[in-house]
DNA sequence: CATGAATGAGCATTCATTCAT
DNA sequence: CATGAATGAATGCTCATTCAT
């Protein structure tokens, strides 16, 4: 986890380690095209094995379980997301709905192209062992959280709509944004950017609604 | 599956039939309810069989296959999403756009009434099989064709967002519809009748957007 | 397990539960085999299955695990112990002393009748579930009870070297009861009874030692 | 494995085989004592290199195959017991009976401070290879004939019953010898010694009988 | 000597499905 | 209609063993 740069045996021992490192990602990377195929249920370890051109046995190398993949899965999904709130936060001086725009546009670009690991994040939460499934409802509560604080803003900010409950438009705000990964097919239709520009738009005015005639 | 339609003894004969349905409906109730839990790859023939307090080889005289358990929920599914449609349709003197705000409204109600059948139809498509699955997603296509229509009739009574495309706001339009069940908790939260109006509200806006300025 | 002999259905539910009783007791009869021949970790639920003219997948309509069939074999092992004990204490007007070799006659007799189970139920212990581990030893306990109070019945009454443990007695007596079936090979050698006969008064002279010089 | 005798650097090369001697030993002690906890079968090698605070694939650096170290065990453990034999045969001018006690109480004080090696040794010879297995138990017979030839010559001595077979007798004296290794517990219950004087005398009065009368 | 990734055969267990009763 | 024993293929997982580094 630490990095030791300058000492005495630095080169094998950090070239091992990301190889191990890479071939980790490509486990996962394995198994989400697996578990998007068949689902998590039906996807087999010997389907993921064959994905990599290993032997099953080989795979358990990597994981204990096959649960272990999946809730990888989910960390790396979270890691992301958690990665596209911070920068969306990291912006300066914009009015609390255009760092809701600006949100939206991203999530959806980056979910539009990691459709797999996003579908199964959205899919499979139930069969995740109830530790795991309750850490990960424990993010996402974060998550919805980080939204609803910013539709009240909105709406102090005169930029929402003041008789809506922020919980219940939040949920709106996040089906627009994870529905696209059951439409959108790369190559056909319009560019993420461009679905992310009219879906980011189509979630502002619900937020609006008749708040702007005040302003 | 035999046809005894004209026989000697209606009265009995109906009664039968009856019967015979109302156990049929058990039997897809029942596999709703476990499929919901389990998802249909982690759901087994002996856990639908439990649930109707039955043998699991005993459930085989109601279907061929499981897979006939999943079908049977998308053909029921399917035939209330359509009386939902007629009836949207009979209602007389109202603009497309209201029209659209009616849909939503009683599609929302609806899925939030049948919780687990709704789930299932928009979580479980690709365990059909490829002859079932492509019959499903004809439906779907009349039924997005339908809304896509109504859109577009609203752009042309200048109520909706001319520069959008009605197939995208369409794609969002559903989004919201569909989502509720994810969050949705019965007892919890408000009525599905408060529920679907917000959604509706949120859902009209969106299509709406600078149309109205002009109206 | 109750007998309901005189009601309506009899007959074929009776037949029924007693081919269910004996092919159960047929299942754990193989069971013994293979674990005497292989141990239990070493033995394979596909040689059960073997040795049933079944295949695996069809064992499993008589157990859960593995284990459960270990500990059948345990619980019938304890069953027969237990009646012998029982017809053991059954018997009047007889010493301490004679009583004691009266036990261990018959429960060496057994012992070399049923080779397998016995020496199953001395190997295997381990490798129960703790929970069933603590249920055997428990049983186990009362039986070691049973002796030991025998002992010390026949030290009051004199017959019994009263200057030793009668718990440490109580574990030589164990030891002589079960080594023979290490050695013992059917057909070679003498009969059981006649080595029943031979190992019990060996047991005798341990535990009378110096005490009948006194009487 | 390779001989390394007649060469140039005695002293090194000694140590170096000394150092060798040791950490082979060492894996003999690891593979008991994982052996007696699950079983030879239900043991891993995994388990044992964890023991030794190694990588499985490096134990392999120490044996060809998991069997080698169960034999390893059986060899050591057949060395202690001749030793104990060799020692009871040297000690002069005393009867035969005594000489067996002598062996009776050296053997199960021995067993009692080597628990795990004698509890593999008495468990898991069906485990070894067929030719393995020949070779041990030909050991034993040679080690089961030292005591009846010792019985045999109390009996000549007037010290041993007559009227019972020698081989018989050996195998309850083996029976006392071996059992403690079952109830026995370091620290609780009485000191080696102390059982292992109860238990000779348990035998000495058991193959004695009513010789002693004549006497 | 030690590592650790990989192998490949095997294992306990599951489960949709069949069918004689 | 219902039962329940049986099937047989598949599944997740284990583990002794090998070998390039």
């Amino acid at each position: 986890v630490t990095a030791r740069e300058n000492n005495n045996a630095p080169k094998s021992a950090g070239r091992r380690r990301d190889r191990r490192h890479k071939r980790d990602d490509e486990v996962v990377a394995a198994a989400a095209k697996v578990f998007y195929e068949h689902g998590y249920s039906g996807a087999t370890v010997q389907g993921i094995a064959d994905e990599l051109g290993i032997l099953k046995g080989s795979l358990y190398h990597y994981i204990d379980t096959k649960e272990d993949l999946l809730f990888r899965l989910f960390e790396q999904v979270h890691a992301e997301v958690e990665e596209i709130l911070d920068e969306v936060m990291a912006v300066e001086d914009i009015t609390a709905l255009e760092r809701i725009r600006l949100y939206v546009r991203r999530q959806i670009v980056h979910n539009l192209e990691h459709l797999e690991p996003i579908a199964i994040y959205y899919h499979e939460l139930d069969r995740l062992s109830p530790d795991r499934r309750r850490a990960v409802i424990a993010w996402r509560r974060r998550h919805d959280q980080f939204l609803r604080d910013l539709i009240r803003q909105a709406q102090e900010e005169g930029q929402a709509d003041p008789t809506q409950d922020p919980a219940l438009m939040a949920n709106n705000v996040f089906a627009t944004i994870i529905w696209p990964y059951r439409w959108y097919r790369p190559g056909r239709s319009e560019t993420p950017e461009q679905i992310a520009d009219a879906c980011a738009e189509f979630v502002v005015r619900g937020i609006v609604g008749k708040a702007q005639q005040a302003a």
